[in-house]
DNA sequence: AGCACGCCGACT
DNA sequence: GTCGGCGTGCTC
């Protein structure tokens, strides 16, 4: 009997929700409606609903069926999520501990994207019809027509010149027809062979040899050349080879601030823009760039780190430019390291990924050293242009008289520099005036009262700044301590004390600080990179942020106030870091004209990092760190390191992580414990790793331990796990 | 009493 | 991640 008997079966599907559990749901399927594994779908989720996708597997039987839910909407015109999206998903959850539905949920990060695009209502000409009188504002508007094509109202108003009542009033005399027309047409195709550049030999063994690297499926190539070699040029040629493969291809780069010129370079090249992807889109481009991707109408994205969970259609290729960047590790919500994530993505396709850097990160080094990694060096600059020639100032011989930071040869050097006509860059990673303020009659220091470090002095907003947390307050008349007036003395030099004194020295230069925290914000930061840029400033000092994106055309010299900053740190890439650090910013030096020269000022000429800086060989350095993490047991060949970063108060977490390294015995089985890592040794039945482990406050080690054995209390509650090692130890 | 927070657990 | 429930503590 035909009602009796339900001619269909409930069907149940499982369902990844975008919360934090550890698998994926189960809803009932509404009748009528199929769905495949990848399908995005619309549920009820406790008293909301979210979006989600059907996931692979079987559905949980031990659910209750009467607390079933249904799946609410099908999104049946978006593409379902493919195999391999799905399974980096899984693989990253994995990897990183966390849930695979906040995996998915950086998949999912447009709900707009789901539907389609509206249409947007346009006109077209009736074909053969006429106006009634043939004025020359009509006259324009018929001739930009021509074409027979539909445009937008005021699309087409702007291109005739006429204003948007002649377009009314051709409609209302049935010369025009208002019709409807897709939102936005398909970007345009990147052009292959728009204008190639003339490759150096290096560019060119190396550009071919990328080309060589689809034919073997996965694999990853590192680009190790200097500032200026020109490895743009080399990895725009594996574009061009992946869209010539019908693939697309994606170029991560570790911040927004550097996609600006990375766009132009690639319009150069490719006679198009290629798509945008970053946190600061807006949600419309966000969503169109999200559905081409999917529909494979766009071929080529450059963005920052997110967009690896693009659902793309046939990707092919990713760049990984600047490599050794930490800002391709996320270290809130889902913690992840975007340049080992995209190798992953690649083995899991099976096409090439391409890691770019001049200053490679050592496990990438080391992976390449070990073969694992495909290797091609770019020892000079494209240009021709030299090297900057360094040299070293030993501060302990000939270092600047009392109250001054920078010594006579340094200095020297700036005159003549200056004399010449040409730009010098004071470089120091310190903002603010002085990092250390203190009474010269009690000895008071002032510090944060919320995490102890040291108040750093900034004189242009007369205020005792910390750097950590953010904390100000006014710099006071009195020693809080003694009540002694006039007797704070600043120690120490930040940039704001030496451009004082570069002000002192060369009173006619045009001198400019380059620091993060300017008065007038990012548009005038902005603004004074254009000045120098230009040629408009004489002597710049600047922190950090000068060593990265921006190209100073007209630099000939950069001195290092500190070269030995960020040496002493406990932290375990230090080093590295300042490595990376100094040889970028002295990279800056006459990278156009060459000619360039750098001075280091150092009380540690003979530390491994600055021999290597001065040799101008870089493998020194190479060989000197990986013989130090040989040793020590650190990666890449300790075989594993995670390190935690958590908690509301991350600085305290990194110092108590340092303090713990260097209280525990260097040869303890497990020196510090990671969660992660120790999860993973543990669920591998593998117990000799060296873990690290940094922790938040009132971090139980003991306890926390007890967990990862499988019993025990649970974990601090707001742990994060950042895991740091190189997942091709396990594939 | 009325409500602003913060903490905790559930979510199929 | 987000919501509701519930306890605490404070104000009209």
């Amino acid at each position: 009997m035909l009602f009796d008997e339900p001619d269909f079966q409930e069907t149940i599907a499982s369902v990844l929700v975008p919360v934090a559990v550890p698998r994926a749901y189960t809803y009932k399927v509404p009748p009528g409606k199929t769905v495949v594994p990848g399908t995005i779908v619309r549920v009820p989720l406790g008293p909301r609903e979210v979006i989600g996708a059907v996931w692979d597997g079987e559905p949980d039987a031990a659910i209750n069926p009467a607390k079933l839910k249904s799946i609410t909407h099908v999104y049946e015109t978006t593409p379902p999520l493919d195999d391999d999206l799905r399974r980096f998903v899984d693989w990253v959850a994995n990897w990183t501990l966390g849930a695979p539905g906040m995996v998915l949920r950086m998949v999912l990060r447009s709900e707009e994207a789901l539907e389609p695009e509206a249409p947007v209502p346009g006109v077209r000409r009736i074909e053969d019809a006429q106006p009634d009188r043939m004025t020359s504002a009509r006259h324009r508007v018929m001739e930009t027509m021509e074409d027979g094509f539909a445009w937008t109202r005021s699309g087409l108003a702007h291109a005739a010149g006429v204003s948007s009542s002649v377009i009314d009033g051709l409609i209302k005399q049935n010369v025009l027809e208002v019709v409807s027309m897709p939102a936005s047409p398909p970007p345009p195709k990147p052009q292959l062979d728009y204008a190639q550049k003339d490759l150096t030999p290096a560019q060119q063994a190396a550009s071919e040899g990328l080309v060589e690297s689809f034919k073997k499926g996965a694999s990853v190539t590192l680009i190790d050349g200097v500032t200026g070699s020109g490895k743009t040029e080399v990895y725009f040629e594996a574009i061009a080879e992946a869209l010539r493969r019908d693939r697309q291809a994606l170029v991560l780069l570790p911040e927004i601030a550097l996609t600006e010129q990375f766009l132009r370079r690639f319009e150069q090249r490719f006679g198009v823009f290629p798509a945008e992807w970053h946190s600061e889109i807006t949600p419309k481009n966000r969503s169109r760039v999200w559905r081409g991707v999917a529909s494979g109408d766009v071929r080529v994205v450059i963005g920052a780190r997110s967009s690896l969970f693009l659902p793309f259609r046939e990707l092919g290729l990713i760049i990984v430019d600047e490599e050794h960047d930490a800002a391709f590790k996320q270290d809130d919500r889902v913690p992840y390291s975007a340049r080992d994530m995209a190798v992953v993505r690649g083995h899991i396709s099976g096409f090439p990924v391409v890691l770019a850097s001049a200053t490679p990160s050592v496990e990438s080094h080391v992976n390449a050293e070990l073969g694992r990694y495909g290797l091609y060096e770019l020892p000079h600059r494209a240009s021709g242009a030299d090297l900057p020639e360094l040299n070293a100032i030993d501060m302990r011989n000939e270092g600047p008289e009392r109250g001054r930071w920078l010594a006579p040869s340094l200095v020297h050097a700036i005159k003549d520099t200056f004399a010449a006509g040409e730009q010098s860059l004071l470089f120091l990673n310190r903002r603010g005036y002085a990092p250390l303020t203190l009474c010269r009659t009690c000895g008071h220091r002032f510090q944060c009262a919320h995490c102890s470090a040291w108040l750093v002095e900034h004189r242009f907003q007369k205020k005792l700044v910390c750097h950590h947390c953010g904390h100000t307050e006014p710099v006071p008349q009195a020693c809080p301590s003694c009540q002694s007036t006039n007797s704070l003395v600043a120690c120490g030099p930040g940039v704001e004390r030496i451009a004082e004194e570069v002000s002192d020295l060369f009173p006619q230069a045009r001198t400019l600080i380059l620091s993060s925290d300017l008065p007038g914000g990012p548009e005038r930061l902005k603004r004074e990179m254009k000045t120098v840029e230009e040629g408009g400033a004489d002597i710049i000092i600047g922190t950090q942020l000068v060593a990265k994106g921006h190209n100073f055309p007209k630099l000939k010299l950069v001195g290092v106030v500190d070269a030995d900053l960020g040496l002493a740190h406990g932290d375990p890439r230090a080093a590295e870091k300042t490595f990376q650090l100094l040889a970028q910013v002295t990279g800056r030096a006459g990278r156009v004209t060459g000619g360039g020269k750098g001075f280091l000022q150092t009380y540690n000429a003979d530390h491994p990092v600055i021999r290597a800086l001065l040799s101008s060989d870089r493998n020194a350095f190479y060989k000197a760190e990986t013989d130090a993490r040989r040793a020590a047991g650190l990666p890449p060949f300790g075989r594993l390191a995670a390190v935690v970063v958590s908690g509301p108060d991350k600085i305290f977490a990194e110092n108590y992580a340092r303090a713990l390294a260097r209280a525990v015995p260097a040869d303890e089985a497990v020196t510090l414990l990671g969660p992660a890592e120790a999860a993973l040794a543990l669920v591998r039945g593998r117990h000799r790793y060296r873990l690290l482990v940094m922790a938040p406050r009132q971090f139980d080690l003991q306890s926390y331990l007890r967990h990862w054995l499988g019993s025990g209390p649970k974990p601090t509650k707001g742990l994060r796990v950042q895991v740091d090692i190189d997942p091709q130890h396990f594939m």
